[in-house]
DNA sequence: GACAATCACCTACAGTAGTAGTAGAAATTC
DNA sequence: GAATTTCTACTACTACTGTAGGTGATTGTC
């Protein structure tokens, strides 16, 4: 499995190291939002078991501490929450838009930004 | 808070509930898919857990069993589970567009539909 | 009314996530 | 080079979830 599952908190951790590239322990401490900021051991210690889980790697030391990285790309980590959360809807999108619409969260340029997009790609489904 | 977080199982649980309208344990083991189908006191015990947390109810008793209800409305369990992803994106739905569209989950049909309803609620809001 | 099937309840256990403290190593600062 | 700061690595505890067994109550069946 090239996506393991991420919990809310190893997501952040891995929009840190998304963002930064590479970061340290304490980078990505200080990308968190200051209120409602865990330990720093907090972070290491969930860092540490996202390297045994093989999404981060240590990719080298300076000073005395480890440089991070992320094992596994933005794209495929926010595909696999998309698709589990179209999981749970029976793989029926409707719902999700559905919602999204009522809550005033998709705009009508989001949506039509999705209908070109989607146009785009049937037409060169047409010509393989 | 109206709507408490929701597992897998559990969404699956209160999925055969909205269904159904009201069930047993049984009624709700027999709905699960037959492949990976758990033990009937493991839903027993989940049902239980998800009655203290207020997102089922117990409505009455035939022969010696219990029946059960949700407690909570699909839509709203469905929004949460939607507004919780949208966080992880940093709010921002365009990425789970994107996702949806990439993975041909959402068709052309299912854009329409979303736009069309989008324009009613922005056209009801000119006239309130 | 005895017996078998079904259920409720209680208990337990393992895995994962969030949380963080402690001890000791390493680097930085004077 | 001694003191201070900063990390690492280890350990631990709690909450929640999935999992299910055991014991005794309830019911349906003959």
């Amino acid at each position: 499995m090239p996506a393991p599952k991420l919990s809310k908190l190893e997501f952040q951790i891995m929009e840190a190291l998304w963002t930064l590239g590479e970061a340290s322990i304490r980078d990505i401490l200080d990308s968190l939002p200051a209120r409602r900021r865990p330990a720093y051991t907090t972070i290491q210690t969930t860092v540490y078991r996202m390297e045994a889980k093989g999404v981060v790697r240590r990719v080298k030391k300076v000073g005395n501490f480890h440089v991070f990285s992320a094992a596994v790309s933005r794209d495929t980590a926010q595909r696999r929450l998309v698709d589990e959360l179209l999981a749970m809807f029976g793989g029926r999108p409707q719902p999700v838009m559905a919602h999204l619409v009522e809550t005033g969260k998709l705009t009508l340029d989001d949506v039509k930004e999705a209908e070109e997009t989607l146009r785009k790609l049937l037409g060169k489904e047409k010509q393989p």
